[in-house]
DNA sequence: ATGTTTGTACAGTATAAACTGTACGTAAAA
DNA sequence: TTTTACGTACAGTTTATACTGTACAAACAT
């Protein structure tokens, strides 16, 4: 006997609610990787749609311009949140949301905090060499500028110490050292 | 013999770089914590200033409105990145940054990741409770919706059991084990 | 080759966020 | 009590960012 299409219709509504909200709170959460709630929709969209999508298809389905939709997927794809797929025979490019939750977690890390920790580092270093100098090479100090000195270098040394040692949890990140530590239990 | 002036401005100038320098370099990469490299240059002037600031002085330093300092400030305290300071005989209230990078980067974790963590879970144990119900109780669900059901309650425990596993790994930030396996080392 | 289709650069627009100035409630000083 | 000073709510302005539509280059199809 053929199922009422009222009965099939209302199942489908329940199910795509159930989907829904579990995108929209992703979308409203993805702050914390720095993107919008847009892009964070497309991923959300992206992550329970089970074959890969196009251009087209996003826009359709998010109903934005296809612009958006090339320039967001891109953000994605830099966050490692995205992956192009490829399949012969198709002319347009297909998207896919990479799924691997604990690994997007890290290359957060890996990319943007070391990046970030890149450049701070370098800052720091180079002021603390400058000062350093200042304190070795010139006699014409104050008293106060001498301790002035001395205390932005304690501070300098601190930071740098800081983030070398975020270097070293990002690297446990990386090789997935981290699960010897906290484990990854069995999804029950 | 006192020293000449202009030596004296001049390594004031070469002080004044070098923090200058590390101040921006901050200000451009706390978006990593979710804000603005003005409240960043906020949080780097006081960090390098040895006593608590009012919020004339910051206006005074940052060449902004006084509301813009207040409104900062408050975001650098959510962030528990600045503490009010209480000095007797001073009406003006005053504020200096939290120097403990470590405690900083764990209250992000503790406050911001697990707030977002608890409303992500709430959404997914909703879905999921909704979608179990409708495979139990429902039996006018077509194959393909019951394939459907299956592949979306899958996903969820997946999130579902990576969230447990972020949930651990903070608490490893809030109780500080993480140090037990990622060490702290001296500061040379 | 010629004609289509696809993705994106670019410029323009809409929307959101940051920032300012005033005005006011509150608390300290006179 | 009156006066003065401080911090912030609020409304308005400015600036930045997200988003759109068009136009074009590159790749594919014919």
């Amino acid at each position: 006997m053929a199922l009422s299409y009222n009965i099939v219709e209302n199942n489908q509504a329940i199910i795509e609610r159930a989907r829904e909200r579990v995108i929209e709170t992703i979308s409203q959460n993805m702050h914390l990787y720095g993107v919008t709630p847009s892009i964070g929709r497309l991923y959300g969209t992206l992550f329970f749609n089970d074959e890969p999508m196009t251009l087209d298809e996003m826009k359709e389905a998010l109903q934005m311009s296809k612009t958006s939709m090339s320039t967001s997927v891109r953000t994605l794809m830099d966050l490692n949140m995205v992956e192009k797929v490829w399949v012969k025979g198709v002319r347009k490019d297909l998207y896919a949301a990479k799924k691997d939750w604990y690994q997007i977690f890290f290359d957060f890390f890996t990319n943007q905090w070391a990046k970030v920790i890149q450049i701070n580092t370098k800052a720091i270093h180079q002021s603390m060499k400058e000062l350093e100098d200042l304190l070795s090479n010139e006699n014409g100090l104050t008293d106060e500028q001498r301790a002035q000195i001395q205390l932005d270098i304690e501070k300098l040394r601190y930071t740098d110490a800081y983030y070398r040692w975020l270097e070293k949890l990002i690297s446990t990140f990386e090789n997935k050292a981290i699960f010897d530590f906290v484990n990854r239990e069995q999804e029950r």
